[in-house]
DNA sequence: CTTCAAACGGACCAATGGTCCACATCCTAG
DNA sequence: CTAGGATGTGGACCATTGGTCCGTTTGAAG
């Protein structure tokens, strides 16, 4: 049952990779141009190791994503107003949503490389499901939304990580700007 | 300048090579599952050929695409309400994305294909574009609405191909049910 | 110090998109 | 009808990449 520590050297080369890969992904325009190979090269580890460690790219990405939006996703599940759970659904929703895409901008190569990574859906992740459920139950407790299930994966796709780079990236477009125009989005589909 | 006809059997390759790839998409759970040679093959094709007509498999899948959507598109672009050009803008928007969404619901494998493919965004591509611009110049005759140019992505996210896939797919969901999800949710938009 | 499970690393594998070019086929000028 | 150049063909070949395998090394418990 108890699972035993683990080994130092295990640990420094998770800490190792998970370090590498972050820099190369940030460092690459596009995710497809790092491969498992340069992150274990860089991160001065053996393939085998890193396929040990995370199973396989979509695994490596996710437990980046995962150490990156940690604090953005307690923050959520229990901080203050307006994005803890005690904040009124009015209020929280365009909040959520702001910080999404905040965070997204933020950092775009990650949030890429997860969105468009492999073959399988974004949808499949848990990742997702975890900010649609949560979403959902915000904006139910809105009156006057339309159906909340749908309302809800309608806004996150509005803050999907290709849209966000196209509109941030490819066209100049700055984050002030984007995110006004999130807001009014919202506010309009919250009304 | 005149480009000398198309070989006959130049033609009645393209052709076999399009008859097949649409097959096998349609057949295929996931786009992935089906790969260049697959097609050739099936063809009855050398895949020299195949990479000769249409470039790359990005270049196939447009293609194929793009025959799929022609009836679409012309009716968008000229034919009677509530598609045409005629239409008052109020009227206009909800019935685009209506269609749209049908047609997404009516070539799950194809949308899917040809957004989740390469690693390029699907913003890129000129189908995109096409849409976006429509949609927001539609946008554009509706007073009150926000910012058009970002109303009209977040709308076209909202039936993005994985997206709906996973809806109609993944979830049971009856594509009435979703048609009406998105209405309502549009005209909340556009209120 | 001994032991051994845990971890390592890199050779190896299979799949796949894409290229190349010797050869076949079509079309047209004469 | 024929010849010859333009166009098209096919499949061997290549490079890259995600992922596996297993003989060797290493950390740590006793």
């Amino acid at each position: 049952m108890s699972p035993r520590r683990e080994r130092a050297d295990a640990q420094r080369n998770r800490e190792a990779v998970l370090a590498a890969a972050d820099r190369l992904f940030a460092a690459s325009t596009s995710p497809g141009g790092v491969s498992m190979d340069d992150v274990a090269t860089a991160a001065g580890v053996g393939k085998g190791t890193l396929f040990r460690r995370f199973g396989d790219r979509d695994g490596l990405i996710q437990a980046l994503m995962e150490k990156r939006i940690a604090p953005l996703r307690e923050a959520v599940a229990e901080g203050p107003a307006p994005l803890g759970p005690d904040t009124p659904a009015r209020e929280r929703v365009p909040a959520l949503m702001a910080a999404l895409l905040r965070f997204k901008l933020d950092n775009r190569h990650l949030a890429l490389a997860l969105e468009t990574g492999g073959g399988n859906s974004p949808y499949r992740a848990g990742h997702y499901t975890w900010w649609h459920t949560l979403l959902r139950d915000a904006v139910r407790g809105i009156p006057g939304a339309p159906d909340a299930d749908f309302t809800a994966h309608a806004l996150l796709a509005a803050v999907r990580a290709d849209l966000v780079e196209h509109l941030a990236g490819g066209e100049g477009a700055p984050p002030e700007r984007l995110e006004e125009r999130l807001e009014a989005y919202v506010a309009k589909v919250l009304a």
